[in-house]
DNA sequence: ATAGGCTGTCGAAGCGCTTCGACACCCCCT
DNA sequence: AGGGGGTGTCGAAGCGCTTCGACAGCCTAT
């Protein structure tokens, strides 16, 4: 293992020297800088993690809490973990993977034995218990995902407000005045995870004020808690001809049961779905959908935490504006017969 | 932040003795270790990450390396991702997440830093860049996958070509002559992503010693893609009545082309899938299946580096046996017209 | 009664890096 | 010509922990 004396040594400088030309925090001659960097790279040195950590008080790890579940869409979590990563590592950032497992503690744990510099976590809940220990130790910390109360907190989200009422809108435009609403696992509601309230809360607002008429129904994913659910919407309302999809394995399920009940897509109904792109565009009917920038997010949340680390920029809620795209699955309404 | 030398302090003890107390390499009086423990309480203590690591050389991190590609069926890395970082947890360990982003460069970056003491490797091509430096560097390192050369190299994976074989069987012992697989999309045979050629390779041996003759068609994943291949299969073999289906992707477009060309399923035409559980439960058609063992991979990879790192075990492939659950999406071949 | 071996605790020496203050040295200004 | 202000480099003091050797005190075996 080659350290900074030795390359010192191979350099005919002291050791601080060498520390300021990889900081930076110095002027360097350009003559000395070149003799270090040519010794580093002979020697092949790559600065000890632990030391530096150890000394400047900083890891250059940020930490990444993902939780277990396994009611949420995972492909969207693995994206924004991905984004994450990548986006810290342009920063000079490591990436740290926590698992819901280890609960609040990993952020004490986190917090206390300076293994990461800043945290990062996602599916947040309204009222999510990591929130006061992240205030209470002020761990700087960027949300994906909305708590109820984002006081002293940063936050970065689609905004599923405006998401759901761009689907009523779209709907409605298109002549639609009976639509369903089909939504994640009653667990995922129990859990007051925000973002699907804040959908249904935006169509719910919308639709009303287009004079809409809205069924919601939570949805297990799979093709029987689909087949259920279809049943009884159509049971209730079977003019319904507009449904928003915001469960991502509801979404064949429920193309399927349509056309096996002769409703076809887009002639008879029109589904709007709130899913990552790729997920809309390979779908056994390319739908018209809101998508769910999940590297944006990831990458947004990143930059928003390493201005913080820098000292740069405050508390602030970011709110990606969506996007819809009018693929094939959405169409005029049929006439009244 | 609270120190060694605070809690050493306050429980009225020298330094090494409450750092004893912790890792436990000598041995303490019931009495001594009591107020010890009681003072780390009342402090909160908890050790700095950087001065352990820099002291120890040890930094008690696991790097796990995902690659970004995006043909590969995502939630089965992340299964396997959350099954390492937890695993690693319960052997004191965290998890450092690295992206393919970096490249090979990640290894040599991670082992020279001393960032984390060994790493385990995910996606892995037959004649993968990273190996090289993995045996030079001598990295204590773990593989999920299977390389080409195996010499030196600790391997877990799932026994793709016993899987291969269990699926020629299934099929022809329900009677089924003519069999064809749908497989990876073509980019990951081009890659050279052992797990898909062997999975072939398994079905082409037992379908030979069988006697069943077999079509084989890459596929990317998709409604589009399916129809194409599936149009392109009954073209040339309009007999072929047993399908074994690699890609997650490919599942639910085929299963729907199937219906819609009026072919049963399991009457006229059988499938069995090579997928993690939740997909065969959830699909439209509770699928025949080999389970995609994701969780027992990531949990197998942990121990087998943690092994490693405390000296115990040496290089070894740990090849895990694949089941097949019988559902619904198999039954007899029907007679032949 | 005494030598020898355990047990439990302590002090001190680092681990490899960052960073602060000190200080040559050179250049420019008056 | 001499003082003032940059530049560029160095030495040394830690950062908080682990770990080695030392050693006091006690128990057992002779």
């Amino acid at each position: 293992m080659v350290t900074l004396a030795e390359v010192a040594q191979h350099a005919g400088v002291s050791a601080s020297t060498v520390s300021y030309v990889l900081s930076g925090k110095r002027s360097i001659s350009a003559n000395t800088r070149q003799r270090v960097e040519r010794s580093i790279r002979e020697l092949g040195y790559h600065p000890n993690a632990g030391a530096r950590a150890l000394a400047s008080s900083r890891s250059n790890i940020i930490a990444l809490m993902i939780p277990l579940r396994t009611d949420i869409y995972v492909p969207v979590m693995m994206e924004i973990a991905i984004a994450v990563a990548t986006t810290a590592r342009t920063h000079g950032y490591d990436v740290l993977l926590l698992t819901g497992e280890e609960g609040p503690d990993a952020v004490r744990r986190v917090a206390g034995s300076g293994l990461a510099d800043g945290m990062i976590l996602m599916d947040v809940e309204l009222d999510d218990e990591r929130l006061p220990l992240l205030r209470e130790t002020d761990q700087p910390a960027v949300l994906i995902g909305m708590p109820a109360d984002t006081t002293g907190l940063t936050c970065v989200d689609l905004d599923f407000k405006a998401t759901g009422a761009l689907c009523a809108e779209h709907l409605a435009q298109r002549g639609h005045r009976d639509i369903a609403v089909i939504g994640e696992a009653p667990a995922v509601y129990e859990r007051h995870t925000g973002f699907a309230e804040r959908t249904l809360d935006g169509v719910r607002t919308r639709a009303r004020e287009l004079g809409l008429r809205l069924l919601h129904r939570p949805c297990e994913g799979g093709y029987d808690a689909m087949a259920l659910t279809l049943a009884r919407i159509l049971d209730e309302r079977p003019g319904t001809t507009g449904f928003v999809v915001q469960n991502e394995s509801a979404l064949e399920p429920l193309l399927a049961l349509l056309r096996q009940r002769g409703r076809a897509v887009p002639e008879d109904v029109s589904v709007v779905a709130v899913c990552p792109e790729q997920v809309a565009v390979q779908a056994s009917v390319r739908l018209t959908s809101v998508a769910i920038p999940a590297q944006e997010m990831g990458r947004r949340a990143v930059e928003q935490l390493v201005a913080k680390l820098d000292g740069r920029g405050g508390d602030e809620v970011v709110l990606l504006a969506p996007e819809l795209t009018v693929r094939a699955s959405s169409g005029p309404a049929p006439a009244q017969p």
